[in-house]
DNA sequence: GCTTAGGGTTTG
């Protein structure tokens, strides 16, 4: 049995297990027995996940949990990774749900990658260094309504493996197989598999195997009782194998997806077979399959809930997946999506099926989408009334996404069974020009040369067949972000970003990089999105679409002039407005000094006179206080300041921390017109929105308050702060045309630089100018255009713009790379 | 229970 005492901890900064990883990786794992002395930090309390809020106080805690729950590493971008884990409390007080004792935790980073590789499912982990959040998949998963989210240096996990029990069998490059998950490590004695290799094989009994992918056939229905699904595979002896699999249930036939899949059988019968040896499935059969890919998780789909994999497995795993890749037979991309279709071909296809319709006595009608477009019209079939399952037509947008799929012969009886919303993979689907051959009655009356139609012709040769693809699997949350981008409300939030934990890295289109540039792009997108990116020219074809990727130049932008990007923006009206000019502003406040002599001071406040420090003429200023502030010698931190130029609140400001200007109006004291800032606080001005504020003389009752910021200042004063924000318009380019672009909402995040520093200090302005000039050197330089990966929003104006006018704004993207300097 | 299928230069 497991104990506490036995289990060994490492630190953050150990030295023993430098064999493993290299140094400054923030996961390690520490080989088991060795490292003495290595423990959590002291200061470290642990608190249960049960009692965990969001007003929790993370520091110097710790949380503990088995990891119930591994997501893949998902890159965000060269370098930028998360992932996400469900770790569970295993010691929970008794009355705890699971629900509250199981919490999501989010790594980014190199942590993340780090997590991948070191740490597997059934590990227990204690984490410090977080940061509490809202889980915002609560509602989905029922888990704990926070989640943990580990990032940056002070982020850390400890693994707890338990020590390698005496065991003479164990070899030493087996040693880590005893850090086995909890579930197995209580077995009383796991049993020890052996593998044959492919090439070692001879007709006799039963054996395991492990091997790569190089051909299948989906399981579809024999003449006899059961399904059939058909294997071929090889390994380092590069001896192919056929594998054939009879079982009654769908279920129990291996989870294998493509070409590239590396299984693992147990209970496979080698027998002869026309001069060569095949393996056939016997009594205690199970299969696990692997995803192919280098550096991918290595995570199993399993046939039976009772699966053994350890260490060994996984190295097993990853050397059969750096094997093939140095060969030649897995093609470079299993799927191709609808906008990708060559006519003619035969591909694999990803999709959703919306419809479904009998056609005739061999053929059945598919009615499905994978969010792309194909550039070809599609061919509509018209079926006889009322044998349609489903919606009979879609809205215009949809409809021109739907792929109609022709299911012949032995594919009809599984076309039926489909349930509508079912993820698919079609293999071999046959995408055909032209609607001559095509069965029932076709919607167009003459030759319409360019329709493309699918077939997934009769047979099994090549592989053709349908397989249902799980919820999890990476295909499907690939297709669910690139429908979404259809059918979402489009709006983008901070919580998307976590919702991504179980997307596969994005696969960009070859041809683009191509049309781009090989040098990496300047900015990164953290949109979570994961669709494919489209040339401009693609872009303009969809605009329907309401989410793009696209990879562009800066061609030009306005304004030229930076003062002019800034703007005053009423987040109650959403009214954007200019910046008052120095002029303006100068006039309102000589204006206000003029007749603000006589004024009667309020009953609330201290008055009294200040100087002008360097002040020629030695003028006096009128001041009012509040009295609280004086008491407590805070004078300085507020005042109400009537008769100064504007030049002199300027100058006052590097003494008071927050100066409201206000002026005489019918004896009493009020703000200055609304044109003016009502506050100053240091170098930064605040307005406050004409349409919106009720500016009133002050509100007594408000001296308690902590006026610390301009939000409960302008809350005191009835004003309704105005935002700084940046609005700029980009021309960006590709090889296949420019767009206009906005950048708005999010060119705060893409520049890295708040709108209100900006608007205040030089070094900001400095920054935003540099950008621009090394995304769009100016004339005469020698400076190239770097390429931009964006998100892009595609929009209809409510007004102020043509009807159907579609607009761009750059959203959920940052610069990556500071501007270049130039002397 | 011990068949079923045992890949192949595709097509309505």
């Amino acid at each position: 049995m497991r104990s506490k005492a036995a289990c060994q901890f490492e630190t953050k900064r150990g030295k023993t297990e430098q064999h493993l990883h290299s140094e400054a990786m923030p996961v390690h794992v520490l080989s088991d027995g060795a490292g003495p002395g290595t423990k959590i930090p002291a200061d470290l309390s642990r608190i249960h996940i049960s009692v965990l809020s969001i007003s929790t106080d993370p520091s110097n805690r710790s949380i503990k949990g088995k990891v119930v729950r591994k997501g893949p590493l998902v890159s965000l971008a060269a370098d930028n990774f998360i992932l996400k884990a469900v770790i569970q409390e295993e010691d929970s007080q008794p009355d705890t749900s699971s629900q509250s004792s199981s919490i999501n935790i989010v790594l980014m980073g190199t942590l993340a990658k780090d997590f991948n590789q070191t740490v597997n499912q059934g590990d227990v982990l204690v984490v410090s260094g977080f940061t509490v959040g809202k889980s915002p998949t609560v509602n989905k998963d029922k888990l704990h309504p926070c989640n943990l989210l580990l990032s940056g240096d002070d982020a850390c996990v400890y693994v707890c493996r338990l020590p390698t029990p005496p065991d003479p069998r164990t070899q030493p490059a087996a040693k880590r197989s005893a850090a086995l998950s909890a579930q197995v490590s209580r077995l009383p004695k796991t049993p020890k598999y052996t593998y044959v290799k492919l090439g070692d094989l001879k007709a006799g009994p039963a054996v395991n195997v492990y091997g790569v992918v190089t051909f299948l056939k989906q399981p579809y229905k024999s003449r006899g009782t059961d399904y059939c699904s058909i294997l071929k595979i090889t390994d380092q002896s590069k001896r192919e194998i056929l594998c054939k699999i009879f079982c009654k249930n769908l279920e129990d036939h291996p989870k294998v997806f493509q070409v590239g899949d590396i299984v693992r059988l147990h209970g496979v019968k080698p027998q002869s077979y026309k001069d060569s040896i095949e393996l056939i499935k016997t009594f205690g059969f199970s299969a696990l399959t692997f995803d192919g890919g280098v550096g991918q998780p290595v995570e199993p789909r399993a046939t039976s809930q009772s699966l053994h994999f350890d260490q060994e497995d996984r190295r097993m795993v990853e050397e059969l997946r750096s094997w093939a890749a140095s060969q030649s037979f897995i093609p470079p991309a299993s799927t191709t999506p609808l906008s990708a279709v060559e006519p003619n071909a035969y591909f694999d296809l990803d999709c959703q099926l919306l419809a479904k319709a009998p056609i005739d006595t061999c053929c059945y009608l598919l009615r499905v989408w994978d969010g792309t477009k194909c550039p070809r019209q599609l061919l509509k079939v018209i079926v006889e009334p009322n044998v349609t399952e489903g919606p009979t037509s879609f809205s215009a947008e949809k409809e021109s996404l739907i792929a109609n799929v022709l299911a012949y012969d032995n594919h009809m009886e599984f076309a039926r069974q489909l349930k509508l919303g079912d993820f698919l993979r079609i293999y071999n689907l046959h995408a055909s020009p032209g609607s001559s051959k095509v069965p029932g009655l076709t919607s167009s009356q003459g030759v319409e040369v360019d329709q493309m139609a699918f077939h997934l012709h009769g047979g099994t040769a090549f592989g053709r067949g349908i397989r249902v693809l799980p919820e999890d699997s990476p295909g499907v949350q690939e297709l669910k972000r690139n429908l979404e981008a259809f059918q979402g409300d489009g709006e983008l939030n901070d919580s998307e970003i976590m919702e991504i934990w179980c997307t596969p890295p994005e696969f960009i289109d070859p041809a683009i990089l191509e049309s781009g540039t090989s040098s990496a792009p300047v900015s990164e997108r953290s949109c979570g999105h994961n669709i494919q990116p489209v040339t401009l020219s693609q872009l303009k074809k969809s605009s329907q679409s309401r989410v793009h990727h696209v990879r562009v130049q800066l061609r030009s932008y306005e304004p030229q002039r930076l003062y002019q990007a800034l703007k005053l923006y009423c987040s109650k009206c959403s009214n954007i407005q200019e910046v008052p000019d120095d002029e303006l502003v100068a006039g309102l406040f000589s204006e206000a000094s003029r007749n603000s002599a006589s004024c009667r001071p309020p009953s609330w406040g201290i008055s009294g006179k200040v100087k002008i420090p360097e002040d020629s003429l030695n003028r006096a200023l009128g001041v009012h206080l509040f009295p609280q502030l004086v008491s407590e010698g805070k004078h300085k931190e507020l005042i109400f300041l009537r008769g100064s130029t504007l030049e002199e609140t300027c100058q006052l400001a590097s003494s008071y921390d927050n100066i409201i200007p206000v002026r005489s109006s019918d004896g009493h004291l009020t703000l200055l017109d609304l044109d003016a800032p009502f506050l100053f606080r240091g170098r930064k001005r605040y307005y406050g929105c004409r349409r919106c504020s009720k500016a009133a003389v002050w509100d007594q009752t408000a001296e308690g308050l902590e006026l610390t910021d301009e939000k409960t200042i302008a809350e005191a004063l009835g004003v309704q702060l105005l935002q700084f924000v940046l609005l700029m318009k980009l021309q960006v380019q590709d090889a296949t045309g420019a767009l206009d672009v906005f950048l708005w909402r999010d060119a705060e995040l893409f520049f890295g630089v708040s709108a209100e520093d900006a608007a205040a200090n030089q070094e900001a302005q400095d920054s935003i100018c540099q950008t621009m000039d090394s995304l769009c050197p100016p004339e005469g330089s020698t400076g190239e255009r770097p390429w931009l990966d964006l998100c892009l929003k595609a929009y209809q104006p409510k007004e102020g713009g043509a009807q159907d006018q579609t607009c761009y704004q750059i959203c959920q993207t940052t610069l990556t790379q500071p501007p270049v300097h130039t002397p």
